[in-house]
DNA sequence: TTTCGAACGTA
DNA sequence: CGTACGTTCGAAAG
């Protein structure tokens, strides 16, 4: 014991507020590691960088979680007893930095001039003193938070104790109670040693049982109680695992007995010991000085650390919010019909997870009223006057992500009308290049530095009667919603963007949630035949790459390693470089194979590709839910240029291009016999919309004339009969063509086609030459968004560009090129954007059961049911082809059939 | 354990 | 040294 008087008087429990315990080597090394130990250093060359970021973690925490206690652990030096029980215990771990070693001194004093109490205690583990203190704590009714990314601190966890884990820096936290540990584990709490026992822990040099990972751990854990009466019925288990078990109990048992958290330790009992308010500005102030901190960290200290006692000045604006109602029944009904009768801010806590998430908690903020609604205890009044209000088109609602808000509610049985604002949607219509924003990150770019410090003051002052700490998070997110829409709603102005936002996006993620519910059914057992058929192949044609290099088992997916192989062992001519070596791309592998002809390159090559399928295709199976339907997640807030993206998975990029490919699109197809696919697509999109943009006539004749494209245009280029192009000389004028929207260069385009850069620039000069308006336009484009600062696409949304302006030529070049290819990738997302609303409504309008299930950038798929295959055929040709009005036609293709391969084109 | 770059699938 | 994405892996950071 290094702080404190052992023999205190027993006391009674901590009931003022939740005492925080904190793992200081645990904080310091993470603190070390997150911020730059150049960055920070006393002036002496000593780093500060790992108590700078514990501080800041300190203050953070306390500000936000409010505790009355705190106390912080440390390990000590000399070994624990542990070490004693396994003499690899954390072994293979790396010495502390040099430069974290001499910050441990300069933490405990900085936490002294605190008046934070710190604790270590010989033989024993920072953990350990956690888990007396908070067990103790729980035990006598209080409340702990624990602060570690130690993951042995998970087995703490219970009703009146909540671990928070770093999960970025030292600031951003996850806060992990009983309900989150076992969605994440599968395991409750106190189960998590036994799971910690079977999986083993690499960080304490713990190997657990191979073959065994959390889900099979966790199944066994859920089959049989705990893991005593699991190696009771060890032999019980079948197969591979099962035999794992069974020879390695042993270490089991160790792993499960150096886990266990010691929690009798004996440490001081008197709450006054930890009791915040302790503190001495002068000396806090000292520390300061000495460790050369900057002003900021020293106005951010809160008051409640210091004993002085001077009051804080008031924050002048804090908007005065009076208290959160946690309402139910004929309160909630009242509230509804009065406070949030003309519209409210949501925010919705639960996971969501198709067929099995669900809102389990709902908060409504509006002028003069806060209200978190329990979704999961509420009576039948509260939900019937919660159901109407939600499903009333006239009251308008606001959230930040109201395609998740959906999903959430409709989990719970609930439908949403009178959506008016999608926070996010809105700041990614007026910021489209930005990375999507949380809540907080709206909070800090939209509010002034004034306003957020009365807005966390005011906030802080917020409480629920039930001192649920999860619902006054979720309604302070109401709230934070309920502020931030008028400010988006003025930035969608001033970015002429409140159309795209109100007619355009907020309509489209209705449909993309219904498309996402939907899903598309995919043929497992086909997929798996696929799967298998490439195994042998792949693992032949390995086989035959390393005979050809002498037997030698590398990696082939290793670029290092195959480096190593190809240009130095073999000798091959090196090409491209890349940042980090030599390229090993298909393309220059390919290029070296017809060099050289060594039989190592082609069986690479083929084992590239077989391995990239099985690849594909075994992510795909992963993501088969429960109904044989993969749901994908359809983004509106990530490509700059308006197109959507997919992922978990991402099935805008199934193969197409190969025949071997192509197979996948197979597995996919309708449910049920009498329905069908519909694929339809736009032909040529981009080229009709350069045609538009440009009028050019040339182009646009292109296009009336009906006559294939690439043909007609490289007839006029090359100055010959349509029926004389050539092969070479359409493939030529097709590169160019998207070349241009792309931005292209003379070196590029020499590269694509193989060809010198002079010819290159022939080509194009040629092209320039017979189809000027294209020229004219382009140049003009650019000018005109280094003018503005933004490219505009032809529904106005817009993409500010401020690198056209930089003096360094290889970002203003790049700015240029993306200058070029916005208008055109975004006004064709536009158009399909449109066409979308124009099918579904159609679709509805005509009562058909039809539903779109996927969109590929120019591509639509539909499940179809077959009697209404022909009207649906009408909907979506007329709705795609009349999208938008061009000043050349939009071109529909159509195809059916039982798979996407089969409605494929 | 988390992040980065290379590679490669789509439009 | 053409655009826009997402996923995977191995290697290198932390």
């Amino acid at each position: 014991m290094s702080s404190s008087d052992q023999n205190l008087p027993a006391a009674p429990g901590l009931t003022d507020g939740p005492l925080l315990l904190i793992d200081g080597h645990a904080m310091a090394f993470r603190a070390f590691f997150a911020l730059p130990p150049d960055g920070f250093t006393d002036g002496r060359g000593q780093s500060t960088n790992a108590v700078y970021g514990f501080a800041r973690m300190l203050i953070n925490v306390v500000a936000a979680e409010q505790p009355a206690y705190v106390a912080v652990a440390f390990d000590m030096s000399g070994g624990t007893f542990r070490d004693r029980i396994y003499d690899q215990y954390k072994g293979g771990r790396d010495e502390t930095p040099a430069q974290l070693v001499g910050q441990f001194p300069m933490i405990q004093s900085m936490l002294n001039a605190m008046g934070v109490t710190w604790l270590e205690v010989p033989d024993f583990e920072a953990d350990d003193i956690i888990a007396t203190l908070a067990t103790r704590t729980a035990a006598e009714g209080g409340e702990a938070l624990i602060v570690t990314s130690d993951r042995d601190a998970i087995q703490l966890v219970s009703e009146r104790i909540t671990l928070l884990q770093p999960v970025k820096g030292v600031t951003e936290m996850r806060r992990m109670d009983p309900a989150a540990v076992e969605e994440k584990y599968q395991v409750a709490p106190e189960r998590y040693c036994d799971l910690a026992a079977l999986v083993g822990e690499s960080a304490d040099n713990l190997p657990g049982v191979p073959g065994v990972g959390p889900k099979t751990a966790a199944k066994w854990l859920n089959q049989y109680g705990d893991l005593t009466n699991l190696l009771a019925h060890a032999e019980e288990i079948t197969g591979k695992a099962g035999q794992s078990l069974r020879d390695h109990i042993a270490d089991v048992e160790r792993n499960r007995r150096m886990n266990a958290a010691v929690l009798d330790l004996e440490l001081p009992a008197d709450p006054a010991v930890y009791a915040l308010g302790r503190g001495d500005r002068a000396a806090l102030m000292g520390v300061f000085d000495d460790l050369a901190f900057g002003p900021t960290i020293r106005k951010d200290v809160p008051e409640v650390f210091l004993a002085d006692g001077e009051e804080g000045a008031e924050p002048a604006a804090a908007e005065e919010l009076g208290e959160i109602i946690s309402a139910q029944g004929e309160q909630l009904a009242r509230l509804l019909a009065g406070e949030f009768a003309q519209g409210a801010a949501l925010a919705i806590d639960g996971r969501w997870e198709l067929g099995s998430g669900e809102a389990t908690a709902l908060a409504l903020s509006a002028e003069g009223a806060l209200a978190v609604v329990d979704l999961q205890t509420l009576d039948p009044e509260g939900e019937s006057a919660l159901a109407s209000w939600l499903a009333d088109a006239a009251v308008p609602k606001t959230a930040h992500d109201v395609k998740l808000a959906i999903h959430q509610l409709r989990g719970r049985g609930l439908e949403v009308a009178g959506w008016r604002t999608d926070l996010g949607i809105a700041e990614f219509l007026c910021r489209p290049d930005q990375r999507p924003t949380d809540l907080a990150g709206l909070l800090m770019r939209h509010l002034s530095e004034d306003l957020q410090v009365a807005s966390a003051a005011s906030q802080q002052e917020l409480s629920l009667d039930s001192g649920d700490a999860a619902q006054e998070e979720l309604a302070r997110a109401a709230d934070a919603v309920r502020r931030l829409e008028p400010l988006l709603r003025a930035d969608l102005e001033k970015h002429a963007a409140a159309s795209l936002h109100d007619d355009l996006e907020l309509p489209l993620a209705m449909i993309l949630a219904d498309m996402e519910e939907a899903g598309i059914e995919v043929d497992d057992a086909q997929l798996a035949e696929l799967d298998e058929e490439r195994e042998g192949q792949q693992r032949a044609v390995a086989e035959s790459a390393y005979a050809h290099i002498g037997g030698d088992r590398i990696n082939l997916g290793s670029p290092k390693q195959l480096q190593e192989v190809l240009y130095e062992r073999l000798g091959l001519p090196k090409g491209r470089r890349t940042k980090t070596g030599y390229s090993t791309d298909a393309e220059t592998l390919a290029d070296l194979f017809e060099k050289t002809g060594h039989g190592f390159l082609a069986d690479l090559l083929a084992h590239r590709d077989v391995t990239k399928m099985r690849q594909i295709i075994e992510t795909l199976r992963r993501f088969i839910a429960d109904d044989g339907r993969i749901h994908t997640t359809f983004h509106q807030t990530i490509a700059a240029t308006g197109r959507l993206s997919s992922n978990s998975p991402n099935l805008q990029n199934i193969p197409m291009r190969t025949e071997e490919g192509r197979r996948i699109r197979g597995a996919f197809h309708a449910s049920g016999s009498e329905q069908v696919l519909l694929t339809a697509d736009y032909s040529q999109i981009e080229m009709r919309i350069m045609a538009h943009l440009s009028e050019d006539e040339g182009l646009i004749e292109a296009f009336r004339s009906g006559e294939d494209l690439h043909n007609y245009v490289a007839s006029r280029v090359f100055d010959v009969d349509p029926e004389d192009v050539g092969p070479a000389m359409r493939s030529k004028t097709k590169a160019v063509s998207y070349g241009l929207a792309y931005g292209l260069s003379p070196f590029g385009l020499a590269r694509q086609l193989r060809i010198s850069q002079s010819e290159a620039s022939a080509l194009r000069d040629g092209y320039f030459e017979r189809f000027g308006g294209v020229r004219d336009y382009l140049r003009e484009s650019v000018e005109a968004a280094r003018a503005t600062g933004y490219t505009e696409t032809i529904l106005g949304r817009r993409r500010y560009l401020p690198d056209l302006r930089s003096d360094n030529r290889q970002r203003r070049e790049n700015a240029e090129r993306v200058a070029l290819n916005s208008p055109i990738q975004g006004s064709a997302a536009d158009i399909m954007k449109l066409a979308m609303l124009r099918v579904e409504s159609g679709l509805r309008g005509a009562g058909l059961r039809s539903r779109i299930l996927l969109q590929v950038h120019d591509e639509l798929v539909l499940e179809v049911p077959g009697d209404e295959l022909e009207q649906v055929r009408g909907i979506v040709v007329d709705g795609m082809g009349a999208a938008h009005e061009l000043s050349v036609p939009l071109s529909v293709g159509v195809g059916v059939g039982r798979t996407w391969l089969e409605a494929g084109h």
